[in-house]
DNA sequence: CTGTTAGCGCATTCAT
DNA sequence: ATGAATGCGCTAACAG
């Protein structure tokens, strides 16, 4: 980084003060309107841009976000990164993204090392290996430090502070409802996020779903994958052994992965088993048949958190009035389902 | 931003001098043991972490990578900033990640707001939209800002500087022939990036190897995707007029998206049509039939420019020895070609 | 071995 | 209306 024009020169160059530039530059009032001109001409002239880290210092913010994000191939996630990002941009602002790699190590190193004045402060979507340590401190370290937070789509009780969501519950309890309506007897489940706060919320809507249309409860079966290939012997001995005719699925590619080994087994969607996935990304729009999944507006959610997170770094006080904001979900019903909307 | 616990109060708290207190905490080896261990001792008690704007500010650098990135939805360009993420944390760097979104003025934009000290360097991937303005100034404006710049896949020749690209023209040609060695008469080439110097270079490719094994010109066909709607009225047009028996494609989605049409329309994929795609993605493992793909190792390509362009901010001079590093790719044979390793 | 001083580039308060 | 002086938090040359 080196950028020579600075305020001194500016001001050897026009035989003014330093501040005296400054203040044109900034538009004072203080000054008169001839040397304003001349300063911003000559500003102008040698390409003068101030030196963001000097008024950083100076101001004691960044204008810049950092975000940490889990997995960036799993096209939710790179969904509402375009969105943290474009909305970020539009107000001025930069972001810094580390990747978590779902690792609880990771997720507080990125954080301690963009704690220590590289931004002003946090969106998060917590990471599996959190989720399984239980421990949060690095996150309420960092609103203690007064670097706010902001969960997005993996929260937890454990931490106060703003949180945007998906309504994963009522999403997952919709589709469900519908797979039953359309007929299906022996809906199962299938998880591999289980251990986070959307997983569990997901199953519960299911559940809820098959209670209330009160299916045999034999069928209430949570498939959980931890490894893909071992989830691929255990599905083909477990579809052998038992009758499914629809298939919930927590994101996008485990509903096409289950998708494929329900047709490599010879059963035909969506006339045998009806599949729905959670996520819209390319992998539902291109496969065949294309999948039914519920359409989590990634890119929406991006948005919505950074306008919040940008407000709340407008605040005077950043630790009053959290709020919790819920971006609705949609069905999109493509072939591998025989729903109704 | 906010992180009270400064060096001047730990000298406080002390009653040693800053001065002091930095080297102490420096390990430097004019400060006495006791003084060190009394030192680092009260600034874990405290946990201090130094402030980075202020260090940067005094060092002049950032440690910090601008990334600037055509389109994020694509999964190799996720795949890519996944081994930027992961190279730069292990060196200590942060990334600031802009999408350009595939438009010149947001590319500019995004330079122009970064380079007033918010990174050391940028490694950049030109956006489709810079390639038709054939403006590379915003470029050589940050180098001779002393901003090293480094391009990766998609590059130029108007601008000096570091670049890691793929074997294109290999890639392409060696595809191209396994389809004609395992029979292909009509081999077809797909693209919805001609416009950029990664898709000059596989067309050159594909070219040559009909050349070398003196096909019929009739079927050197390039067939370019600027809107996937009308593209699938187009092809659907086309292979009713034509007879193909090959598909080569410039990226993961639009091979996918051909063979989904080539499949419509009755045709059997490989037995009528092989394909090929650029890219190995989720979309490619998880189609079906899974597509046979040419994987450009974009994790890899990612860690290799993140090396150089850390490599370079070492250097004294930023200007001197620039690199061009070719990236081998890997053909991966899946069912959607009949081709043979 | 420790402390004083200066300066990175900027904004800002307080003179003038 | 303009300028001198101060400090944000840090490092480093220099003094003691």
């Amino acid at each position: 980084m080196s950028n020579p024009i600075t305020l001194k020169k500016l001001a050897n160059l026009s035989n003014f003060s330093i501040s005296t530039v400054s203040k044109a530059l900034a538009d004072s009032p203080e000054i008169s309107s001839k040397t304003k001109e001349k300063v911003k001409k000559l500003a102008k002239l040698y390409n003068y841009t101030p030196n963001l880290l000097a008024k950083n210092l100076k101001e004691r913010k960044t204008r810049t976000i950092g975000v940490i994000i889990p997995n960036i191939l799993a096209h939710f996630f790179a969904k509402v990164l375009v969105g943290i990002e474009k909305e970020a941009v539009k107000h001025g602002y930069n972001i810094i993204t580390c990747i978590s790699d779902e690792s609880y190590e990771k997720e507080v190193k990125s954080i301690q090392m963009l704690a220590s004045g590289s931004v002003d402060g946090f969106i998060i979507s917590v990471s599996k290996g959190t989720y399984l340590n239980k421990n949060y401190e690095h996150l309420t370290a960092a609103i203690a430090k007064n670097l706010p937070v902001l969960l997005f789509d993996r929260i937890t009780d454990k931490v106060t502070c703003d949180k945007v969501v998906i309504n994963d519950f009522e999403s997952s309890y919709n589709a469900t409802k519908k797979m039953i309506d359309s007929g299906c007897k022996n809906v199962i489940f299938v998880s591999p996020i289980n251990n986070t706060s959307v997983g569990v919320e997901r199953v519960r809507g299911y559940h809820k779903a098959l209670e209330d249309c009160q299916m045999p409860t034999i069928s209430a079966e949570i498939l959980i994958i931890e490894d893909y290939k071992k989830f691929s012997n255990s599905f083909n001995t477990y579809i052998e052994n038992n009758k499914i005719d629809g298939v919930l699925a927590a994101d996008e590619l485990s509903a096409i992965y289950t998708m494929n080994l329900v047709i490599g087994k010879g059963l035909k969607v969506p006339e045998d088993v009806s599949i729905i996935g959670f996520t819209d990304g390319i992998l539902s729009e291109n496969s065949n048949p294309p999948l039914t999944t519920i359409d989590q507006h990634g890119i929406e959610l991006g948005e919505v958190a950074t306008k919040k997170m940008i407000e709340r770094l407008q605040k005077e006080d950043y630790t009053k009035d959290y709020e919790t904001i819920t971006v609705n979900t949609t069905l999109i019903k493509r072939g591998s389902s025989a729903i109704n909307l």
